[in-house]
RNA sequence: GCCGAUGUAGCUCAGUUGGCCAGAGCAGCUGAUUUGUAAUCAGCUGGUCGGGGGUUCGAAUCCCUCCAUCGGCUCCA
């Protein structure tokens, strides 16, 4: 007999070798039913795997998220088996779950498939999976596996295989189909009752871009088709959020080919949207000690060999500007940090004056690969909300905390709560190709890991993807379909004060190197805004809004006193406007809904009479009449909780 | 950059297997209407059907090519 432990703590037994399967049938057929796979001594299993020693056992539905995995990588082990039914002869790649589904990557050889033949594979696929297929785990030797798959030739697999232990290799079988795969599967696939192929892609072999290109089908399934139905919905709710989509239709910003692809054009109400932004952290940063500072577009192109960016990034950069007659070569800058290094060079710096921090919303250019761009969240064009702090090592940790203080308190402001934050540190072997001594590099990871600790962040640590320059911690975003965004990012700088020389005098009158620290709290105005408009779906908060009031007269009698109205508001710094068309007051209510401005303010005989206002609130609807200076206080109570 | 798809008026979209001057709704303009919490009525303007080339008696429709956009991949100082 052995010992299962579950999670409640309660132990039962069960004769060696029986499945967690088994045990959910003894706990309850309901549950059995519901099974997808058991997580055995914190690995996952296939439930119908005999557990052979004492173990702790957690039973995987379709609740859990390791059920899920189990239900989507199965499903893609079913996929395969649909396409190849559908098609013989292709080959296979690699086929996991994903966060929201499952892929395979396969090459079809010569037959070209597109998204029109994804209801085919789909049909197969129910109906293979209607003959509730088992999934068969077998171990197999790596000559066994090696000779299956030589036979199937199908190199990918045999790549596969070749770095893979002996002794650690199993296959699965389910139906006519046998993959090389780990595991864990669903007992059969009779759970998979609703199944979507939402798109195909090319996705090269292993990530490498010099290898060849794979067909990738991206697919998702649910044990119910309400399920399935409700996740479509989901989806089409999401891309109504799309800020490429609300952008244009709040007139935000737009683009023109004219121009060129990547570079966004802010319209007059994105502009506004954007500058209170700006202005928003202006104030912020002015308190903390930020001291602006303002830096040319372009640079001569020793500044960025100096700063080692043009040997590393020149080919790939805007080419080169020549002048006419000098001979001289100038970039678009890239960055503004060589810039705000040659600032921090232009006079001698006492350790008193430290930390110096400068900031710039500084524009930058950068060639991204044309089929890279996408919307505001990836441009050839934006504008840093950049500073650049230098400072003694030893200072890292307090400004670390101060500036993740600052990302804190903008994401609060808005009610970015669904975020996350990484800290990127060195590979803990692999340590050559960072620069920076080891005790600087030391202080610095620690010192970021502490103000981490003390700022009360929660973020995952990540070995190795540091950049070779200097540790980060990075604050991540998810789009309206789920897409993850980095926006603000801290990173410790130990090679650009190298390179530049930078220096100050300490307290023992002897030269120091400072360290410096990049940081974008909103990461870029672009991307920033996008985010923005998604989590907002275009509502955007009152202090924000570049619409805040619209006067709506019931017919041209009250103009006069929309007027009146309308200049009492500006003066107070609520910007309003007048809808002043001959149009039926349901009309231009519905009007400004659409357009999603947060007040209208209807006035007609009574309100002129009254020296009021009738109050309807964008979402919400009629708040009633309010005297116009009660209405100017209550928007301005709500603006000044963020704008002091 | 790579794979696949898409591109018709400012916006959202129709346009059957190639066949009259390419259509609708919204927006815009003009006029009527003077309106009380999500769409008043009428008339009008507006398109080198993404650009270029080709096939054809005839092309939005078929072919080639370039450009842009979308979904991924790769990349992101």
């Amino acid at each position: 007999m052995i010992n299962i432990t579950l999670p409640d703590n309660s132990v039962r037994q069960y004769p060696e070798g029986t499945s967690s399967l088994d045990i959910a049938k003894s706990i309850s057929e309901g549950l059995a039913r519901n099974v997808l796979s058991a997580t055995v001594n914190g690995e996952i299993w296939d439930a119908n795997r005999p557990i052979l020693n004492d173990a702790t056992l957690k039973l995987n539905t379709w609740d859990s998220t390791e059920g899920k995995f189990t239900m989507w990588h199965s499903s893609a082990h079913l996929m395969a088996e649909a396409v190849e039914q559908l098609y013989p002869g292709v080959k296979f790649g690699i086929g996991p779950a994903i966060d929201n589904g499952f892929y395979y990557d396969m090459d079809f050889g010569d037959r070209q498939i597109s998204s029109d033949d994804l209801k085919t594979i789909e049909d197969k696929m129910l109906e293979l999976a209607r003959e509730k297929q088992m999934y068969i785990r077998r171990e197999v030797s790596k000559d066994q596996a090696l000779q299956y798959f030589t036979e199937k030739n199908d190199e990918y697999k045999l790549e596969l295989i070749q770095d893979l232990q002996d002794g650690q290799i199993t296959f699965y079988e389910s139906g006519t189909f046998t993959d090389l795969c780990r595991g864990p599967h669903l007992p059969d696939t009779s759970s998979i009752k609703a199944i979507k192929l939402l798109s195909i892609a090319g996705a090269y072999w292993r990530g490498d871009e010099k290898r060849k290109q794979l067909t990738r089908i991206y697919g998702i399934t649910f044990p119910k088709q309400k399920e399935l139905t409700d996740y479509l919905e989901l989806l089409e709710e999401a891309k109504k959020r799309d800020h490429r989509k609300l952008g244009k239709e709040l007139e935000l910003f737009t683009f023109s080919q004219k121009v060129g692809q990547g570079l966004p054009l802010w319209l007059p109400k994105g502009a506004m949207l954007r500058e209170r932004l700006e202005r928003f952290l202006k104030n912020v940063q002015q308190k903390a000690g930020y001291q602006p500072v303002i830096t040319p577009h372009i640079g001569n192109v020793d500044l960025y060999k100096t700063s080692g960016h043009f040997q590393k990034y020149g080919k790939d950069s805007f080419q080169p500007i020549n002048t006419p007659m000098e001979g001289e070569q100038f970039m678009l800058k890239p960055m503004n940090c060589p810039h705000h290094c040659e600032i921090f060079a232009s006079k001698p710096r006492s350790y008193k004056d430290l930390p110096l921090r400068f900031a710039e919303f500084g524009t930058v250019y950068r060639y991204e690969q044309s089929g890279e761009l996408h919307g505001l969240t990836r441009v050839r064009g934006f504008t840093q909300d950049d500073a650049h702090l230098f400072c003694m090592p030893e200072q890292i940790k307090e400004e670390f905390i101060s500036v993740i203080n600052i990302v804190l308190h903008i994401f609060k402001t808005l009610n970015f709560t669904d975020y996350t934050a990484q800290i990127s540190l060195r590979d803990q072997v692999n340590r050559e190709k960072y620069i920076g001594s080891e005790e600087n590099w030391e202080k610095a990871e620690q010192g970021i890991i502490e103000a981490v600790n003390e700022a009360g962040l929660n973020a995952v640590i990540e070995y190795g993807e540091a950049a070779f320059y200097g540790p980060k911690l990075d604050f991540m975003v998810k789009d309206a379909i789920g897409r993850k965004w980095q926006l603000g990012t801290i990173q410790v700088d130990y090679n650009l004060p190298e390179r530049f020389e930078l220096e100050y005098i300490g307290s023992d009158n002897q030269k120091h190197r400072p360290v410096m620290i990049h940081r974008a709290p909103f990461g870029s105005m672009e991307r920033f805004v996008a985010v923005l408009i998604e989590h907002t779906g275009g509502n955007f908060p009152l202090w924000l809004n570049p619409e805040q009031v619209i006067i709506l007269p019931i017919s041209e009698k009250y103009a006069d006193y929309s007027k009146k109205v309308s200049d009492i508001l500006n003066n107070s710094e609520i910007r309003s406007q007048i809808d002043e068309r001959s149009e039926k007051t349901g009309r231009k209510i519905r009007d400004a809904e659409v357009r999603k401005i947060p007040f209208m303010l209807i006035v007609g005989e009574k309100e002129e009479a009254e020296g009021t206002v009738s109050v309807r609130r964008h979402g919400v609807g009629d708040l009633g009449s309010f005297k116009v200076d009660d209405f100017i206080n209550l928007v301005n109570k709500e603006v000044n909780e963020v704008m002091q």
